[in-house]
RNA sequence: GGGCGCUUAGCUCAGUUGGAAGAGCGUCUGGUUUGCAACCAGAAGGCCGGGGGUUCAAAUCCCCCAGCGUCCA
């Protein structure tokens, strides 16, 4: 079964009748008798460039989207709707995306799934999204943004409980209100289409409003989710209703401003200044002087209306395309050449999106995104690098941070969300220095994998553009620039090669991930219910009374040497979880006695993996590892301290990116654009302690998820987006807050002392730091004691003096091997001047067969002395009973000696009296074996067959 | 999270099938020059990132670790 036809009042009240589409076969509703199209098709053409479809709103750029965002929200806020402020566009609050990419995505998966209440129902909100799936469009299409504002309503219903605010009908009566009415849109414009929409597991009705050609709004009314015995069937999969019904809109502000401005772009109606500034910078005025006949405002909006009809998607090829347009243009009558299209809409394109990849990275950096070489972080610097790259195209002698300067000023009225102008402003001169040292490299690599490349050539092999693309940053049109400057001027890029790269990045994508599936084994633990925690009633409590309600074989589930476990009606033992590890102590029955070796959180339930099962009688007594658990609790407050005075010292963007707790040691990493020096370090270990001191108590408390959002805001999540819809927050005076389920100190100033022992790199844009605290502080500093003791005892000095006693040992051990070097060659130089009997002449042919004692090393240095001389041609066969045996043999290079002799041919010859093999050049072999008695033998031989 | 690449002299980097550690710049000494620049001659400067393995032999091949870079999700 599909989808009923949507039949609504609003649609017959306002003379609307629905209509299947000539080219969509979708059907829609209008109230324009002439229509055959839905709207969306590649036969609509934009109708309002150049004539508004939306009145009243003469602004343009910044002010242009807050009048539009204010129109918007004030129609649903005079209508019992809740006006909610934007979230972060750096989803803290969610573990599947690092981006917020739709209105909706704010209230996912804990709202969606009924498991937290709303903010506010109905609520109406403009949230800014980004998406860079598409980003490779953006400026090319006229539409395609990578960030933009999400404007919405959103109803939560829940029928069973009697809570039904509103569904289809009321929707898209807003809808149709606000357009005609607010927005004063004729009706004839609208179209409303029918097109199921389905994802992420849900599924629903959705209404596409279209208008001028253009997709103003998706109105969605999510109300089923996936289950294999549903009824209703959408893209092959079966969806059943569910008794949350979720009314999730979007309404495209900038789209609005687009149909408002009715300019031949979008990024022409919301960032004017911008692109007017960089037209300017980049001198593109004077490009159309360079063809006077060319009627360049004709062309501009003959292409915008041909922008609205033809796809352009990511991934199509740039050649093909510029054919099309040039045939549509052609028949619009526009006559243009490749070469004046080309010369037009290259530049147009990075001008029209670096304003807009500006605002998706001021937007991330704004919320302290902290750029980086993976994860989240990476896409701020995909995006700062691609600015960069259409920077140098254009030819625009302006530093990023001006760039920047220029977005914050004008586009965001020098607002961001949580970072520092200066903050920002630093990540972004980083950001660039880092480019620029990318170029240098490439050009350096071009150099080396060109270098078997005829300079005539006119590809570059794909393996070479694939790896510098992949391994040094380097995109394949760049690599023919850089190419052409280091003087291969014929290379061109080959015809589709981009597109090429892109599907073997997708394919080898698909593969990991195929290759990455595979679930673990897991316990079972349904049945049982929710285990009490009483960790959190006092974390001082060392023991404590339950009843068991389950212990089973566990062989191989838990850690090493647990065989059962036991799930207890409540519990004293912490489970592993916010990086800190589980408990460990001993269950005791009347006579049995366990150790629990692991304690763990499978769902609500508390497992306590043991050596050995209980006897069956329900109550037992429960002992904490009291030393162990007082110690992981040092460090997890230590943890919390440290991270704050991070914050406090080193900027905004500080954010936990993961934290791990041992009885040895705590570890945090903290996202940062610089590597911390030991001066950082300090600093943070002084204020940490100074905490320690100050603050005289922690506080805990436990509020519900949208109280906790609302007081507190993301940053609360540093330990990662939470589960439930209660959040415990444990609070350090001002200094630190965050959600945490840890188990914590009531008084900093139990943990008694806190060093961050070093900082080392997790990833660019993560610092890790090594925390001790507690005992283990103690312990630290004493290992450390022990190690200066133990190296000054082998100085024999004063551990004040060891660094000073190092340094001078080093350089002496330098000297000393020198001078043994150069002795070793002088050795070698007396033994071989005088000759000897070791010395023969065959022929004006000096040659040396002699046993030595010496290693590879001097053997070499020696033969070097005997062989490098042109004026005196020798062939030299030395041997060494070093390791087995070892046997080198040289001749004078381009002498007489090596026209008459085959050193590699030689050695084969006699290696085998010494059980070996051996290789080399013809003017120099060295060889071994595993017989060095055997030396004197292969040295006869050498000898015999030398004619000695 | 996955893939790929890099680490060699103070700096920038070469180093072919495993077989004698290199270049350019910089430094020092001498020459030339009124002096400087330039030039000429010479020298110093290397745990070839660390640890293990294979091999007669490893900068080179394999494994682990560290640091750095890069692409993709």
């Amino acid at each position: 079964m599909s989808l009923p036809p949507i039949d609504l009042a609003v649609f017959h009240d306002n003379g609307y009748v629905r209509k299947q589409c000539r080219v969509t076969s979708l059907w829609f509703w209008t109230c324009d008798e002439a229509r055959e199209t839905c709207g969306d098709t590649p036969e609509d053409e934009y109708t309002f460039i150049g004539a508004p479809l939306i009145e009243g709103f003469d602004q343009r750029g910044k002010a242009l989207k807050d009048a539009m965002r204010e129109a918007f929200l004030g129609y649903f806020t005079d209508r019992e709707h809740t006006r909610i402020d934007p979230y972060p566009v750096l989803a803290r609050w969610r573990d599947d995306i690092h981006l917020t990419i739709a209105s909706i995505a704010d209230f996912q998966p804990h709202v969606t799934s009924g498991a937290v209440q709303p903010p506010a129902n109905p609520l109406a909100v403009s949230q800014p999204c980004i998406r860079l799936t598409d980003v490779d469009a953006v400026g090319r299409s006229g539409r395609h943004l990578t960030t933009f504002e999400m404007m919405a309503h959103h109803v939560f219903n829940r029928p069973d409980d009697g809570l039904e605010i509103y569904w289809m009908e009321e929707c898209v009566e807003h809808c149709h209100r606000m357009l005609t009415e607010t927005f004063g849109i004729q009706a004839s414009e609208i179209t409303y289409v029918e097109n199921p929409w389905c994802g992420g597991g849900n599924a629903g009705a959705a209404v596409e409003v279209i208008v001028g050609g253009l997709e103003l709004a998706t109105l969605v009314f999510m109300d089923m989710e996936e289950h294999p015995d549903g009824e209703v069937e959408l893209k092959g999969d079966r969806y059943r209703t569910m008794p949350l019904q979720i009314i999730d809109t979007g309404y495209g502000l900038e789209r609005f401003c687009w149909a408002a401005a009715g300019t031949p772009t979008i990024y022409e109606a919301i960032y004017p200044e911008t692109v007017a500034w960089l037209k300017q910078r980049s001198g593109f005025d004077n490009v159309a002087n360079r063809w006077p006949s060319l009627d360049l405002d004709r062309l501009l909006s003959e292409m915008s209306r041909l922008n609205g009809i033809m796809n352009i998607e990511a991934g199509v090829d740039g050649e093909k395309l510029v054919n099309i347009f040039l045939k549509r243009l052609a028949e619009r009558g526009v006559e243009v050449s490749a070469e004046q299209f080309s010369s037009i809409t290259e530049p147009l394109a990075n001008i029209y999106a670096i304003p807009d990849h500006l605002h998706a990275l001021c937007n991330m950096l704004g919320d302290g995104l902290v750029p980086s070489n993976a994860k989240a972080g990476y896409l701020a610097r995909m995006l700062a690098r691609r600015v960069l790259r259409m920077r140098d195209e254009l030819d625009i002698q302006v530093p990023l941070t001006e760039l920047a300067t220029h977005h914050l000023d004008v586009n965001l009225g020098g607002q961001l969300n949580k970072q520092t102008r200066d903050g920002l402003l630093t990540i972004l001169a980083l950001e660039e220095e880092r480019y620029i040292e990318m170029l240098r490299k490439g050009t350096n690599v071009i150099q080396t994998q060109l270098k078997s490349l005829p300079k005539e050539a006119t590809e570059i092999p794909d393996g070479h553009l694939f790896t510098m693309n992949d391994s040094h940053g380097l995109a394949p049109d760049m690599v023919i620039t850089l190419a052409r400057h280091a003087g291969w001027n014929s290379v061109t890029l080959r015809t589709g090669f981009s597109a090429e790269m892109a599907e073997r990045h997708a394919r080898m994508a698909k593969e990991a991930a195929t290759a990455n599936s595979g679930g673990g084994h897991v316990l079972d633990v349904a049945g049982y219910p929710a285990t009490t925690p009483l960790y959190y009633e006092s974390v001082y409590l060392p023991t404590f009374e339950a009843n068991v309600l389950g212990c089973q074989s566990a062989e191989g589930l838990g850690p090493e040497g647990a065989t059962h476990a036991v799930v207890l009606d409540a519990t004293l033992f912490y489970p592993e979880g916010g990086g800190q590890e589980g408990d460990r102590g001993r269950l005791q029955q009347n006579n049995v006695g366990v150790d629990v070796l692991d304690t763990q959180k499978i769902g609500d339930v508390i497992v306590h993996f043991t050596n050995g099962p209980l006897d069956g009688s329900p109550n037992i007594e429960g002992h904490l590892d009291w030393k162990r658990r007082k110690q992981l609790m040092d460090h997890h407050t230590a943890v919390h301290i440290v991270g704050g005075a991070a914050r406090r010292l080193l900027g905004p963007h500080i954010f936990q990116a993961g934290s791990h707790l041992t009885v040895e040691s705590g570890r945090l990493d903290i996202t940062h654009y610089h590597r911390l020096n030991r001066a950082d370090l300090d600093a943070m270990e002084d204020m940490a302690n100074e905490v320690l001191s100050d603050v005289r108590a922690t506080e805990k408390s436990e509020l519900n998820r949208r109280d906790a959002d609302m007081v507190h805001g993301f940053d609360l999540y540093q330990g990662g987006a939470p589960k439930g819809d209660s959040i415990r927050i444990l609070k350090i005076a001002e200094h630190d807050i965050q959600a945490c389920g840890g188990t914590h100190h009531d008084e900093p100033g139990q943990i008694g002392s806190i060093r961050i022992v070093r900082s080392s790199a997790v990833q660019d844009g993560v610092e890790r730091l090594h925390i001790v605290a507690g005992e283990a502080a103690l312990a630290y500093a004493r290992s450390q004691d022990e190690l200066v003791r133990l190296s000054s005892e082998v100085f024999g000095v004063h551990g004040d003096d060891l660094p000073k006693a190092a340094a001078r040992f080093f350089k002496e051990w330098k000297e000393q091997r020198k001078l043994i070097e150069h002795l070793e060659s002088e050795i070698v130089r007396l033994r071989t001047s005088g000759g000897g009997d070791a010395t023969t002449d065959v022929d004006g042919v000096r040659v040396v067969v002699m046993e030595i004692d010496g290693d590879l090393k001097s053997m070499t240095t020696m033969l070097k002395e005997l062989t490098l001389d042109a004026a005196q041609p020798t062939l030299a066969v030395l041997g060494s009973k070093d390791g087995g045996g070892k046997l080198m043999i040289g001749v004078t290079e381009n002498t007489l000696a090596s026209e008459r002799y085959n050193a590699v041919d030689l050695l084969r010859s006699i290696s085998s009296h010494i059980r070996g093999g051996g290789g080399g050049r013809p003017t120099f072999a060295q060889g071994g074996g595993s017989y060095a008695e055997g030396l004197g033998d292969a040295l006869d031989a050498a000898r015999e067959q030398l004619g000695l």
